[in-house]
DNA sequence: CTTGATACGTAGCACTTGCTACATTGAACG
DNA sequence: CGTTCAATGTAGCAAGTGCTACGTATCAAG
């Protein structure tokens, strides 16, 4: 088991930074132990060194990755007012998608379908990830509109599905 | 490899029928072939006696289902014109879903994260199930509102996906 | 200079995975 | 009666899984 100096921190930040970055380009799919460690760039041992378990550390790197679509939401779509279906459309519009956000959508999905039948610590993100979806479309709405964010969630979702589904024909 | 008698096609359906079930009643986890094989009350032996692959009897099993599903539909919506609205009530109400319906239905999303990396057969399953899916909510729909299809598909897929997120706190 | 903690490599364990080689049974057919 | 072939059991393989035991190099503190 690894201390908990500050050099063995920031070796973890790292770790969880590459780590996360695997999964965006590559999913769950050859996500052993030995390939997440080959792409931080050290080796199995020692990646269990660094982290009690596997789950302990995909969850953490889901956890980075759930703050970093919170945080590129906002420039997605700037004004503090916005339409339901102006909403919609900044989120769904996929001609402008990096593979960056691609990769994590992609990696959003997989996850759904870990987190259905309550395994953790898929569930957990990706109820949390929901929550801040929401709120921040509440946030955007008109406060007439707020109740409707639920329901404006519903929709992108299934939108961003069909769009990844049917994508590459 | 069996042979193609009337007795062992008959078996196979048989084995297909049961694999079905545990995959709505278990999902992907813990669907190995011995896992299938006791559930079809078989060795897995014998499973691969049957079927050349996993994969063969996964992609059987899972068009088994889309019929399934495809037939449930019209009972769920038996008029043949119906509004948008009333489509997208009607398929995300779960006040009134079956242990059946919600297993397929986590079945379902457990497909699309399979699929989205463009894993087979998920992927060639998914898409037929959503492209029927789409026709026949096409077909209850005005005349002129035909083109709306997707976008209802869509509201109907975010809906049950966070139905079922949200469901167990 | 010793001690003790950190940091890392080598090797491997126990288990699960999809799949197969081989042997045997049983029934149908000439 | 003997041959053939479908049907099924026993045993196991090669690869991959998460994880660990054990040894060692490094280096700062006392």
């Amino acid at each position: 088991m690894s201390p908990d100096t500050l050099a063995t921190q920031i070796k973890r930040e790292e770790i969880v930074q590459r780590v996360a970055n695997h999964l965006v380009a590559r999913g769950f799919e050859d996500s052993g132990v030995r390939a997440l460690a080959a792409s931080a760039g050290i080796s199995d041992r020692m990646l269990m060194y660094y982290f009690e378990t596997k789950e302990e550390l995909i969850a953490q790197a889901l956890l980075l990755l759930a703050e970093g679509m919170a945080a590129s939401l906002d420039e997605l779509v700037p004004q503090s007012r916005a339409s339901a279906s102006q909403i919609v459309a900044a989120l769904t519009d996929n001609n402008e998608q990096s593979d960056l956000q691609r990769g994590v959508l992609m990696l959003w999905f997989e996850i759904i379908g870990l987190a259905i039948r309550g395994g953790d610590p898929y569930r957990a993100t990706a109820n949390q990830i929901l929550e801040n979806y929401e709120q921040w479309i509440a946030g955007k709405l008109p406060p007439n509109q707020r109740h409707r964010a639920r329901e404006i969630l519903a929709q992108i979702e299934g939108q961003l599905l069909l769009n990844l589904l049917t994508m590459g024909k």
